[in-house]
DNA sequence: CAGACTACTGTGACTTTGTCACCGACATGC
DNA sequence: GCATGTCGGTGACAAAGTCACAGTAGTCTG
């Protein structure tokens, strides 16, 4: 009983627990570890388990049948998987796919267990809802973003998201597109004019940013 | 205990529920009517009650800043109006808004007996999530559609999908555009060219499907 | 009923975004 | 070295969105 409650740190959501129902999740949750890139669930092969991610990040996307995908949201430490829990109970299996973006540490929460801690928690209830409130508000901005927002301020807005501490993106003029849901050309394009005015600079599968101010003057339209 | 349980009927979901838990919605449930055009929700406006829609529908749908609209889904007679839920429960509120399209019937649930019932109830929590469900893969719906579809096969979908039984649309070029979150102008244009196959007539106001299997021809790209 | 007003629709010119086809540059492994 | 596959660049074109404005059908009002 001493050993195993440390992952619940991570999650302040779930604080207030009473004993019985720490008790429960600490009897029934599973801790697991997965690789990059292992699909977590996906069409035809619907989530099993609720996931509180411990450490790492979750991308989900979807694929349309023309082949091209789009980046919905991700899930981080801290979070929960939830979406999944609505298929999951539901019993219905949806379009998108989630993918395991770095090695992950994660609690498996078995369907049932996740039933009963929706009854007997209120704690628990208020947690889930609280994720699903993040999740949907996520979603309807995605909507916002690719039927009002135009490109070079959705490019701009992507690059100062996904830069890392050095101001650098790893990754591919595809993956961007992806991010975006749109096609490999317009984003290269876009990121030479961007190139042309300074802001940034190129090399294969690298973006520098070199004037995040300006870029991020743009992302804000000012 | 006889002229109450009526309106249970529209709901298969809640045909399960046990003596104690119908005894408990027939005790706090309210039943209301709503004129046409009653903002149900909205930004600065949250849902303080859940949705249980008798009659009626009513149309979900979301504002830019730059003050452009698309319509996200609609929830019908028989269905629930749950992503209001978990806003309901998280206290966010967010940047949709619930617009009653009809007159409307519906029962309302307080904050605190959506708890509860999510509490004592599996049949209950089994209609909550298959409802979250629906509405999710509608979102996931609208994104791959906004990302991925062509626009005149999207004219197509819609205009057979708010068609009457007469094969008319009682709604203006503007209204078409807000569907699909797209420009009045691009509506007008394709709405033409359908014109100039034959396909549909315009009036004001007003649009007649004259060929309707060639719109649906179109729409699955046949 | 005339005139004014408003909402709805049509259109041309232009910009932005997406598509297609193809090419060269780079990286890796043999 | 060469072969292969991925990555990025580019031109030409098509589709969609923007802007400005004009015409036209209803409605309201005096």
């Amino acid at each position: 009983m001493l050993n195993k409650p440390t992952w619940r740190e991570k999650f302040p959501g779930l604080a207030g627990l009473s004993q019985t129902v720490t008790e429960l999740l600490d009897r029934e949750a599973r801790s697991v570890e997965l690789k990059q890139g292992t699909q977590i669930f996906g069409p035809g092969n619907p989530a099993e388990n609720l996931l509180l991610m411990v450490s790492g990040t979750v991308r989900v996307q979807q694929l349309s049948e023309a082949g091209r995908e789009i980046v919905l949201y991700r899930v981080h430490a801290g979070e929960s998987c939830v979406l999944t829990t609505a298929c999951l109970l539901a019993f219905e299996d949806y379009s998108a796919e989630g993918i395991a973006e770095t090695d992950i540490e994660a609690i498996l929460i078995p369907r049932d267990t996740f039933d009963e801690l929706m009854s007997v928690s209120k704690e628990f209830r208020a947690f889930v809802f609280e994720a699903y409130s993040k999740r949907i508000t996520d979603l309807f901005l995605v909507i916002e973003e690719i039927a009002f927002k135009r490109m070079d301020i959705r490019v701009a807005e992507k690059l100062l998201e996904l830069q890392d501490a050095r101001n650098v993106l790893h990754l591919t003029h595809q993956q961007l597109a992806i991010e975006l849901g749109t096609a490999r050309e317009v984003i290269s394009r876009q990121l030479k004019e961007f190139e042309r005015r300074g802001w940034l600079s190129m090399s294969r599968g690298e973006i520098e940013l070199r004037d995040a101010d300006a870029i991020a003057r743009l992302a804000q339209s000012l």
